[in-house]
DNA sequence: CTTGCACCTCACGTTACGGTAGGGTTTAGA
DNA sequence: TCTAAACCCTACCGTAACGTGAGGTGCAAG
């Protein structure tokens, strides 16, 4: 049973790559493909989708691609080297960070009582902030902004899927005229509810629409709540 | 009492940018100084470094230069909103660093404890813990670790220790096709709930996540719980 | 045989600057 | 007043991790 290798734009689609950063991983060194076609088109194995696996998970802990090279390639500190190093500078970073909250905290509460700010406090908190900064790897950055935005999505596709199986049940209980005070009408009723919360992340204003609809749709359900 | 304008060089010195960055403000329009002398010197005065912290406000959030010229020309931006928006970043960044601290100690823990890892290992063990984490919060996770240091280091190694022997069996019986309501797969089952509820400290929220998880990867198992 | 898609290799664009070259300006001290 | 150090100017190249064409080749189907 051999595996017939793949071509790189069929590696692409079965990893969410882009053909271009494979070009790019071969290009620097960091994943050459094991063959190449007579016509010189790249043909991974199965130990380059390895290698690929290991450079991603790398990337996800926010190591650059020089780094995960050096890693992969033995060549280098220890993975626990790596490990400390990163820790490090993150927990060092965060001290900072609890610093500048505080700063910039003093500075709002200066704009509050309308007092003129002296030149030095202003230049004082921008140097608290280039210190902060420094630190932030673009690449630590780009990492959480993507983390950011999948966890959001991830979290938006759950409750949707939570509300499509909700909603009809609700619905089928009012149309039965099920009893508003029964254990399963409640259960659903806070199960609704939680989504509810969840969804508008707080917002008293979102709440409150929302408070409306219950009001014009269910006052029975709503009281209960 | 006048404030003398500043040259570039000591702007530079007083707030920890570079001549280089106030530079390419200029260039790009961001942040023109007031005044040039006749040579062509640039002099800054107060509202240019009220201008300057409002920019690195805001580039610390994460936004552009580009997306920070438009805020502040559009004269939306009161200095009170800007540092507002920016405490709520920092503090978002601040939980996401955590997060990354955890993950990686998490590892270096690994690393002490378990024998060599291989690096096929290690990344596999990050690939794990990725998968894990879609399915909780970042409280929850607190939670998790909150409960890992009360719980005790040595304690914590045996359940590390008996999750990683169950899990790969779980797995295998999945693959396998096995029968959900055989003896064996109970048994598997039911020591792999202990140790959640082990993990968990009994929080329903993050019991509710595992759950979660196992619908979506073990619908077969979840059942007979 | 041609159509169309996937692939190839350059090679320049992106962000937010860093670094340096080559040359003018300012200012403190002799 | 002259000079040398320190400062300033513009202008151009370099960085990471690719994106985005341009212009040309390979290959299976109709």
């Amino acid at each position: 049973m051999k595996e017939p290798p793949w071509k790189v734009g069929e590696l692409a689609r079965n990893t969410g790559m882009s053909v271009r950063a494979l070009h790019h991983y071969d290009e620097i060194g960091l994943l050459r493909p094991s063959l190449r076609t007579a016509a010189g088109h790249r043909l991974y194995d199965r130990t380059d989708i390895e290698r690929l696996q290991q450079i991603h998970s790398l990337r996800l802990m926010g190591i650059s691609l020089d780094e995960t090279k050096r890693l992969l390639d033995g060549a280098a500190a220890s993975p626990r080297q790596v490990i400390d190093l990163h820790l490090a500078r993150l927990r060092e970073q965060m001290a900072m960070q609890k610093q500048l909250v505080r700063r910039l905290k003093a500075l709002a509460d200066h704009l509050d009582t309308a007092k003129p700010l002296s030149l030095e406090e202003l230049c004082k908190t921008i140097e608290e902030m280039m210190r902060v900064e420094k630190y932030f790897t673009p690449e630590q950055l780009e990492v959480m902004e993507q983390r950011r935005i999948s966890v959001g999505e991830e979290r938006m596709h759950v409750v949707r899927d939570d509300w499509n199986e909700i909603i009809p049940k609700v619905r089928a209980a009012m149309e039965n005229g099920a009893d508003p005070t029964s254990p399963e009408v409640l259960a659903l009723a806070r199960r609704w509810k939680a989504l509810v919360d969840e969804f508008t992340g707080g917002d008293p204003a979102i709440a409150n629409a929302v408070k409306t609809m219950y009001n014009n749709d269910g006052p029975a359900l709503q009281e209960k709540l």
